[in-house]
DNA sequence: GTAAACCTTTTTTTT
DNA sequence: AAAGGTTTAC
């Protein structure tokens, strides 16, 4: 270790030293060569990064544009800059390499695009871009889009490029992937398309990087000489393309500090790979290895809960928090009969914070999926509770918005087929599908982008009249923009291009309810436009940040999914729809396999070391899951911590909740599933875990689902029907007692039962008797 | 070419 | 339940 000359502790250490623990500070000290941080959860390392960072800087070892210092998301970014800001002043402008990778890749690529084929005002496609150009390349190769949704192309295709893939770089299993084999045809097709629309999707960001880093040694040698040092944030997180990336850049000068957790790691469905944290040493030999495992944030009892929970997982490194706050209360289980009311109750629990003059900023609701914030949403209008919900509908992906930036796309580069498909015809010009045919067609034909071809085929008389007239109206408006885009600030820009067009009108006359909130959130946008110093760089923050800042000044409570949680930290804490099916969610359970619950259980594990004082565990009885009442079982993750940090209590029943003393009281957990079955327990639930089966026993004394009746059948939660049911097999069903399969729909059935008559239910519900 | 009616699918999680 | 896509009616 490369100690600097400091002074001993207690006369002259710098600032930036203050208040760190042994651990800590040899994380800010050692600069030099390779660092494994392995930092739990509320373990001060951010603090220990942004110290790092200060340290490099003051000791001069680096300029602050010679440090690279990756995060995961903006938002981590965004605090890392403010955080190093307060420590070393204005320097901290000068730090152009920190962000997420994907704003890192796409600044460098900027500077390298032509070796990749592209220019260098590319422009980076969303999801939403990207699903309609791989729908037009299925289409054009005749394949039935109904079998083979553009959605699993475009799953397939992430997925390549996360493990750093090109088209050529596919084996052999995976080149039988998608639409019998033609799946490395499409992805090439579609790397082609991209190309000729001077575009890239977000993994184009990574790929093209790394594409340009190994075939090209002098840009290497360039980004290696100038990277003195490099940090990374929430390592478990990177997928291999990312690591690659840092592999390269880190070979030279091997001053790479990384920072991770694999309790942590949520994010393997994005090709994040865990192994990427174990195998650091072998890539770095002599590395040091540092871990942070005091805890500051959280109280013994969240704690211990969270790390008995954790401790379930057998594939991990493993690890002991510890803390000096005092015990603090037990983790409360609430249940409740149904989404409404877990609503309203933690509703009136947030009135109790307000009563008690505790800031809102202080707590917050985490839910699995966003679909659960609605619930919330609605409850809190009606009570005029102050919230915000992150990421959510998001600002930049509202149809209005999008519109509005296709419009300033085609200013900026009349090009981008994509946007002038989005807006030929927003608001309505007459310019159908036949219109639209025949400018492709032409554009094909000559080799021209739509745009310039439009322009031309008005010259001839290709299209209709009428047709004809609209489209020169719309290119000469467009001509007009473009004209005045260098000598007008953009948000007046698109205020004028707004009103022109026509846009603006369309939403003034339209008299549905939402038309009122698309005007409002232009005008948000116009707003939004103005802290941005060129259209350009409007732009890439749009196609980088799916997310506008909220500078929302009120207290407010955040209601946030459990992935835009992570790194943050909140007093009191209110986790909500813990039930087998939500959390863990349902893909997770019909994958069945274990690799896909443990990350659930790193979630939990993530959910519950948000709290610093107080949280509370919801799960609800009933939930109306796509529009339908579904009956629903308490977490096994709920089942999974001891119950010595636990108090539980439920609103229909009072005192303890009755599915925990049911169990507990048994003591055999199988008994009372084995009696229903008459005396036999059914294979199928074997295979689940012991939680499972204690959360089943619980749910039938005290679910009282709405009855699957004529009327309200119950929907599917996973879609696929079971292999092991046929038509005439003798079934066994929780309420409704035994019955013959009478009819097959799916997952769901219609069963002939010999006490209850005949019912539809779903298949999830009945076993083989 | 458009609007209205009808059917199907959707819910992980993010850059 | 709501949004998206498709078919049908004008």
């Amino acid at each position: 270790m490369n100690t600097p000359p400091l002074s001993p502790p207690d006369t002259a250490d710098p600032p930036y030293l203050a208040g760190l623990n042994g651990p800590q500070r040899q994380a800010v000290l050692t600069t030099e060569g390779p660092v494994l941080m392995l930092a739990g959860a509320g373990t001060g390392k951010t603090a220990a990064l942004t110290a790092r960072l200060a340290h490099i800087i003051a000791t001069r070892r680096a300029w602050p544009s010679e440090i690279l210092a990756v995060t995961f998301t903006n938002r981590a970014a965004r605090e890392m800059r403010e955080r190093i800001g307060r420590m070393i002043g204005d320097a901290v402008e000068g730090m152009p390499w920190l962000g997420t990778f994907h704003s890192i890749a796409a600044k460098m690529l900027r500077r390298h695009a032509e070796l990749v084929g592209l220019q260098s005002n590319f422009t980076i496609l969303d999801t939403d871009d990207q699903l309609r150009v791989l729908k037009q390349l299925i289409q054009a190769e005749g394949l039935d889009e109904k079998r083979w949704p553009a959605r699993q192309l475009a799953g397939l295709i992430d997925r390549w490029k996360n493990r750093g893939l090109t088209p050529a770089d596919l084996d052999a299993s995976d080149r039988e992937a998608y639409a019998d084999g033609k799946g490395q045809h499409f992805y090439a097709l579609y790397q082609a398309r991209l190309k000729t629309l001077n575009a890239c999707d977000f993994g184009d960001l990574l790929l093209h990087m790394l594409v340009i880093l190994k075939t090209h040694r002098d840009v290497l040698e360039q980004y290696q000489q100038r990277f003195k040092y490099i940090l990374v944030d929430e390592y478990q997180d990177t997928n291999a393309s990312q690591y690659l990336w840092l592999r390269l850049l880190a070979q030279q000068r091997k001053n790479i500090c990384c920072v991770g957790d694999d309790d942590q790691s949520i994010y393997s469905w994005r090709g994040a790979e865990v192994a990427n944290i174990l195998r650091f040493e072998k890539d770095f030999p002599g590395a040091t290895v540092i871990r942070l495992e005091q805890n500051y944030r959280s109280t013994p009892q969240i704690l211990a809960a969270a790390s008995a929970l954790i401790a379930q997982n057998a594939d991990r490194l493993g690890k002991t928090l510890w803390t000096e706050l005092d015990a603090g209360d037990k983790l409360r289980v609430v249940g409740v009969w149904d989404g409404p009311e877990e609503a309203r109750r933690i509703g009136e629990e947030l009135e109790e914070l307000q009563r008690r003059h505790i800031s809102l900023d202080r707590a917050a609701i985490l839910v699995r999926a966003q679909f659960q914030t609605r619930e919330f949403e609605d409850r809190f209008i009606a009570i005029g509770m102050p919230y915000r919900i992150v990421g959510g509908y998001r600002f930049y992906e509202r149809a209005e918005i999008r519109d509005a930036l296709a419009y300033l796309r085609l200013v900026q580069s009349p090009a981008d087929d994509l946007a002038f498909e989005r807006i030929v015809n927003t608001p309505k010009r007459g310019l159908g599908d036949k219109a639209l045919a025949r400018i492709h067609q032409f554009a094909r034909a000559e080799r021209l982008p739509l745009f310039h071809a439009a322009a031309r085929i008005t010259e001839t008389d290709e299209l209709t009249p009428q047709a004809r007239r609209q489209l020169a109206n719309f290119v000469a408006q467009m001509r007009s923009w473009q004209g005045k885009a260098n000598d007008l600030p953009h948000p007046e820009l698109t205020q004028i291009i707004l009103d022109e067009s026509g846009y603006t009108a369309m939403l003034q006359a339209d008299r549905s309810a939402e038309a009122a909130g698309r005007l409002e959130n232009l005008s948000e946008l116009v707003r939004a436009m103005e802290e941005y110093d060129s259209l350009e760089a409007f732009l890439e923050h749009v196609s980088l940040v799916m997310d506008r800042d909220n500078d929302d000044q009120r207290e407010t409570v955040t209601i946030m999914t459990i992935h835009a949680a992570k790194g943050l930290e909140f007093d009191h804490l209110f986790l909500a729809g813990w039930e087998d099916g939500v959390f863990p969610s349902q893909r997770a359970l019909d994958e069945g396999g274990t690799a896909a619950l443990e990350e659930e259980r790193r979630l939990a594990y993530v959910a519950i070391t948000r709290a610093r004082q107080r949280a509370s565990i919801y799960h609800a009885a009933n939930r109306r899951i796509y529009g339908q009442w579904m009956s629903s079982i308490p977490s096994r993750f709920i089942v999974e911590i001891p119950p010595e940090h636990v108090t539980s209590e439920n609103s229909f029943g009072g005192g303890q909740s009755l599915w925990r003393a049911n169990w507990s009281a048994q003591g055999d957990p199988f008994a009372h599933v084995a009696a229903n079955a008459s005396g036999r327990s059914p294979a199928r639930t074997m295979t689940r875990g012991p939680a499972w089966q204690r959360a089943v026993t619980a749910s039938s004394t005290i679910t009282r689902a709405p009855a699957p009746s004529e009327g309200a059948p119950a929907a599917s939660v996973g879609a696929k029907a079971r292999a092991d049911l046929a038509i005439g097999c003798r079934v066994f069903h929780e309420k409704f007692g035994y019955g013959a399969i009478a009819d097959i729909d799916g997952n769901k059935l219609e069963v002939d039962f010999e006490q209850a008559g005949t019912k539809r239910v779903l298949d999830s519900f009945i076993r083989l008797a």
